[in-house]
RNA sequence: GGUCCGUUCGUCUAGUCGGUUAGGACGCCAGGUUUUCAUCCUGGAAAUCAGGGGUUCGAGUCCCCUACGGACUGCCA
């Protein structure tokens, strides 16, 4: 091992939102770079101009700010190797296309797009596979064929053309990957990849192998969608002269559909019931908007601690990590090889960890948007003591209102099945007597509160739980929330004694 | 079809050098705690380690084959 400084990057395209399959990767290669005190750059890859997203830079910039996943370098914060956006990079890679040229490493090509997927369909009827390669490049026009003056006239008359790689013939190729070992292909099974399009930009091979030795990229972690590719990076890395530069190749495993199989792409959109995004999308072609986990309600942390545990575990039985832990505990020898699927409901146990280990105060700030909407602007003392009763009823920050509403409000209607179960022929009456024991406590607190209550359902030889599940039913509307007694300190007496007046009325 | 990668409870996974009652978590079920709901606690069901062959005293762990799944197979990334 070299003592090359450690450096990844993220790079990706464009082309519509991140999923978190590609927020994943972003991690991974976060928590790798970080453990080893290395750096991290976001480099777009945007050579495919008729796939380009208006906003989709932006929200990938603004994903990974959610995240937490801070790269110092690339897109949006600059850095010695800019620009990084592929497209503003044109003119660097024909230099290193010529080089190609030259070396008889590359080749010319001006077959139509129209003649090859012609010749593609009729494979295709065929049942076969058609691949520009070895065994049949002499077949087609190219500067291989026809005479380097004819090429030279094709340039020079501004005829189409692309580049591609001229892959040797029977050469086994070897990709050490961190994560699955060598891996050993023949070089006769690869194609005449295009490398340089019609459109004087470089496709992803190309491009990606170039910056990534330009920007000294140490280690290429990626998605496993790359490995059939890495073959041909490799071979490019030695005709360009860099094999000895070479980053570390690491292929993480797929994000796969919940149902079925596949693997978890873009059009999942909110198809599948849960968000597939980190922020809400909105499609600047057709409106459609896709939920994002932010806005649904998901810690950031919490969001992140859930994928780190999406194909890497640390071995041990702890389940909720930091993300500083993560840096600390992170290694890609613990990512395992295989997709995973990924599961909805564990999310959602992660978020509701993390809103249960919260503090108050943090909760209370949370919650409070929410309140002034509905116009309620509690104090903060009491809003924190409400945070505190009702935490651990909330997977989501959302919920407080229903988990806390009667605080601030009586109830409007009284769930069916809670009176069905709960109010009886007896319990107008016992609450009768119940309102007057409140009516003369004083001072009225919790405690005291109940301590007479209980005295009394003592002295009257009362059922205790028809007893309290009636009130609760009278104070809060329902069979939920908090200690009974803590509730009806918080809304005093005077609110007390008119919901139990109004739910007499009301239940009969 | 071809190439490559993969395969341990429903799901995420532990299992790194072959000897475990195959462990944990989510979810599910039951019990306990609580005046309710939730939390929490305890327990339970749940993987013949894809299948079949080897190697070995002994294999989830090593080798081979098969099956299944996935990715790739574009002038997309």
């Amino acid at each position: 091992m070299s003592k090359q400084k450690v450096r990844v990057r993220f790079a990706p395209s464009p082309t519509g939102p991140l999923h978190i399959g590609g927020v994943r990767t972003a991690l991974y290669n976060y928590l790798f770079t970080k453990k080893l005190g290395g750096d991290m750059l976001l480099r777009i890859e945007d050579t495919d101009q008729t796939r380009y997203v208006p906003g989709a830079e932006d929200y990938i910039i603004e994903s990974l700010k959610w995240c937490g996943i801070a790269y110092n370098e690339g897109v949006g914060v600059g850095g010695p190797h800019a620009p990084y956006r592929q497209s503003e990079r044109k003119s660097i890679y024909r230099q290193y296309i010529q080089h190609l040229i030259e070396n008889n490493n590359a080749y010319y090509a001006f077959d139509t797009p129209q003649h090859l997927d012609e010749i593609r369909k009729q494979h295709e009827s065929q049942k076969k596979t058609f691949q520009y390669d070895q065994t049949n490049r002499l077949q087609f026009c190219n500067s291989l064929v026809i005479t380097a003056a004819e090429t030279k006239a094709r340039l020079e008359s501004d005829t189409p053309y692309v580049v591609r790689i001229k892959i040797p013939q029977n050469e086994e190729i070897f990709v050490n990957d961190l994560i699955r070992g060598q891996v050993r292909v023949n070089s006769s099974q690869l194609d005449d990849k295009v490398i340089f399009k019609s459109d004087g930009l470089p496709t992803y091979h190309l491009a990606n192998v170039v910056d990534d030795y330009l920007m000294e990229i140490s280690h290429v972690i990626r998605g496993e969608e790359w490995l059939p590719s890495a073959p041909l990076h490799v071979l490019l890395y030695r005709y360009l002269g860099w094999e000895d530069a070479m980053p570390q190749f690491a292929h993480l495993p797929l994000l796969l559909k919940p149902e079925g199989n596949g693997k978890l792409s873009k059009r999942d959109g909110d198809r599948l019931g849960f968000p597939v995004f980190p922020l809400q999308w909105t499609d600047p072609n057709t409106n459609e908007i896709s939920s994002g986990y932010k806005e649904s309600g998901y810690l950031a942390d919490a969001f992140i601690n859930m994928l780190a545990f999406l194909g890497w575990n640390p071995g041990t039985e702890q389940e909720i990590f930091s993300m500083e832990q993560l840096i600390e505990a992170f290694s890609l020898e613990r990512v395992g090889r295989s997709g995973s699927k990924f599961d909805p409901e564990k999310a959602k146990w992660f978020n509701h960890k993390y809103v249960q280990q919260m503090n108050n105060e943090i909760l209370a700030q949370l919650v409070t948007p929410e309140l002034a909407l509905k116009v309620i602007h509690p104090d903060n003392r009491l809003l924190l003591t409400i945070v505190g009763l009702v935490k651990n009823r909330m997977t989501f920050v959302h919920e407080f209102w229903n988990q806390a509403s009667f605080f601030f409000y009586a109830p409007n209607n009284y769930d069916s099945k809670a009176v069905k179960e709960r109010w009886n022929a007896e319990s107008a009456y016992t609450m009768k007597t119940v309102s007057t024991v409140i009516q003369t406590t004083q001072p009225f607190t919790a405690q005291d509160a109940k301590a007479r209550v209980m005295h009394h359902i003592a002295q009257q030889q009362l059922n205790t739980g028809q007893v309290m599940n009636a009130l609760r039913l009278l104070i809060v509307g329902a069979s939920k929330g908090p200690d009974l007694f803590e509730i009806i300190q918080i809304i005093g007496k005077e609110e007390t004694l008119q919901r139990i007046k109004k739910g007499i009325t009301v239940l009969g």
